[in-house]
DNA sequence: AGATGCCAACCACGCAATTT
DNA sequence: AAATTGCGTGGTTGGCATCT
């Protein structure tokens, strides 16, 4: 028995793609330069303003058409309306969310706003659409024009998760004779596109079976490996390998038993050291590596974001740091299939042909299939119409994404482990492109030596973002930094947005449109912070300082185990949690 | 020789008119 | 009322010209 440490998957079965051979040509809509048409307004709890005119709400009389407001607030005002007249609200600053002066003022001033951020756009020739979607297509039409083509079998690179390192290793860190050092990578997904890629045109399935004896017998291309016996402390505990089930998704210490998993040669190459043995099963391997398609615009974004930042000019800094993102995301943009069925087991039948779940999982995947939004619903006059996310779309080159994804998780992990032999180096947090580490105050200037070549502005150096003398990280995404007891830094998502900028918010409330049926109705919800932690480690108390321990492989294959662990831990944990909640928040 | 831009035929799909 | 057919639209596809 091996750990299967994929995406969730009863197996992993790149067999199933043996004979994808076809090539098909990559699908891109070039976008047409016709603005949608929205009316503008704004809005208050009470009235609506366009057109210079002013209307209590509940008499607003616009009917099926779409209203472009400045905020999330005035949306929240119109909701009901919206509901009503079937209105679809669209918010500037979600539409385009670059801009770091917006935010809620008045009806009359924001109508304002609104109008001069739209000559603002016009003047910088950016189309009146939601800037993702323009550039996502734009970059995804430059891809197509440099391969053109890609074989069907690109579609098995889905069973690769495109999730990226995110963990919490300390809770706190408050000891006296130490400094938290915040990294970030420039850049870090459009860095990696210099490497070398391969042509998603000539793909081939492999049968192997056979083990790797040196770093040449890897070929090109997504493996199907498993690996025996780490050798490696520092791996065992800083992998990145998700143990992925119905319930679970978890990181954790490596034991002996071997784990069953999919990678690509760049990181079978970077753990090739780490352990005793390593079998491939089977392979998609390809004949012909490229640069990545979008290798040049890489480098001139990240130039003109340079240079936006020297001139000082925030907004073009972000979009441009915006469009840096799209670039690797482009290739995996999410398309639907409409299909119609009569009634509600015909799409259980959809998921099981189109995502290969055996039948008796069918039910359980239906929900969670909804609540990821991989499956939509609709009822009508003759049964349902169901949007399924097509994982076969010519609108996808999932190999690319996937491989851009791969590389910058061992860019990561290099980087951590080269950090690890730093001596009484702590991790502290890992998000994606983000390192926080503890070390001793006096070692600063040495690791700062030590590491120079790999500290700087150039595109995928780690930038210093803040040195800190004390830290919380409550989970991802939610931490406090302080300098001499003077908060620096703070992040606390759902809690903050980039407007709203209270650290210390412990409950939110906030509306929920569900729709049921062709039904939809506005729900109210209140989030407290204490409830939405992840307390899925284990936590060593110290004085001054916290640190989180993960599972051990074994605790996850017994599922016995894993919900007791689970359960007690989580009523060890709360009380230390709670502790700390109250101790940044007082 | 490959990358890129552009064009026109082609095809699928949705809507509406027409037939059953 | 349901099914079939026709039509128009817009996106897809393959080819060709031009550029580097």
């Amino acid at each position: 028995m091996s750990l299967i440490c994929s995406k969730y998957l009863p197996e992993i079965n790149l067999g199933k793609f043996s004979n994808y051979s076809k090539v098909e040509r990559i699908f891109s809509n070039k976008s047409n330069e016709i603005d949608d048409v929205y009316i503008w307004g704004a809005a208050n709890s009470t009235h609506f303003l366009c057109n210079e005119k002013i209307t209590s709400i509940s008499e607003i009389a616009i009917h099926n058409n779409k209203i472009l407001v400045l905020t999330n607030k005035e949306a929240n005002y119109l909701l009901n309306f919206s509901i009503k007249n079937n209105v679809e609200i669209l918010v500037f600053e979600n539409l385009f969310p670059f801009f770091n002066d917006i935010k809620y003022v008045s009806m009359e001033k924001n109508f304002d706003i609104l109008l001069k951020k739209i000559i603002y756009l016009k003047k910088k020739n950016i189309p009146l659409k939601k800037i993702s979607t323009v550039y996502s297509n734009l970059y995804l039409h430059k891809v197509e024009r440099k391969i053109r083509n890609k074989s069907i079998l690109d579609q098995a690179f889905r069973l690769y998760p495109l999730s990226g390192y995110q963990e919490v290793f300390k809770l706190k860190e408050t000891r006296k004779n130490r400094t938290i050092l915040c990294l970030d990578f420039n850049s870090m997904y459009p860095s990696v596109l210099d490497q070398s890629f391969f042509d998603p045109k000539y793909l081939e399935y492999k049968k192997v079976n056979k083990k790797v004896n040196s770093l040449d017998d890897i070929e090109n291309g997504l493996h199907h490996v498993i690996l025996y016996k780490c050798k490696n402390d520092y791996f065992k505990e800083y992998n990145y390998f998700q143990y992925i089930n119905k319930k679970i998704k978890q990181s954790y210490t490596i034991e002996d038993e071997p784990i069953e998993i999919l990678l690509f040669n760049d990181e079978i190459k970077f753990i090739f050291d780490f352990f005793e043995e390593i079998f491939i099963i089977d392979s998609i391997i390809s004949h012909k590596s490229i640069k990545h398609p979008l290798c040049k615009e890489a480098n001139s974004l990240y130039n003109q974001r340079l240079s936006f930042k020297k001139d000082n000019n925030i907004t073009l800094a972000s979009l441009t740091k915006l469009k840096l993102t799209l670039l690797h995301s482009c290739t995996n943009q999410k398309k639907f299939k409409r299909l119609n069925v009569k009634d509600k087991c015909h799409i259980q039948q959809l998921i099981v042909s189109h995502y290969d779940i055996p039948i008796e999982e069918s039910e359980f995947f239906m929900e969670y299939f909804v609540k990821k939004g991989i499956i939509k619903f609709k009822k009508n006059n003759k049964g349902y119409d169901v949007d399924i996310l097509d994982t076969t779309s010519a609108y996808n080159v999932l190999s690319l994404s996937a491989h851009v994804i791969a590389k910058s998780k061992v860019k990561l992990m290099e980087t951590i482990m080269s950090f690890l032999s730093f001596q009484n180096l702590e991790i502290c947090y890992v998000n994606i492109d983000c390192i926080h580490l503890s070390i001793e105050s006096n070692d600063i200037d040495f690791f700062l030596n030590k590491f120079k070549h790999v500290i700087g502005d150039k595109l995928g150096q780690l930038k210093i973002e803040n040195i800190a003398t004390q830290g919380y990280w409550l989970d991802i995404g939610r931490y406090w930094l302080y300098s001499n007891n003077n908060l620096i830094e703070h992040k606390n998502i759902l809690f903050n947005t980039p407007y709203l900028l209270d650290p210390y918010r412990k409950f939110r409330k906030f509306r929920k449109i569900t729709k049921f049926e062709g039904f939809h109705y506005i729900s109210e919800h209140n989030i407290n912070l204490l409830n939405c932690l992840n307390m899925k480690k284990k936590i060593i108390k110290m004085d001054d300082h916290i640190k989180l321990c993960r599972f051990n492989q074994k605790t996850l294959t017994s599922i016995v185990n894993y919900k007791e662990n689970l359960i007690t831990n989580l009523k060890n944990n709360y009380p230390t949690y709670k502790g700390l909640i109250d101790e940044i928040f007082d």
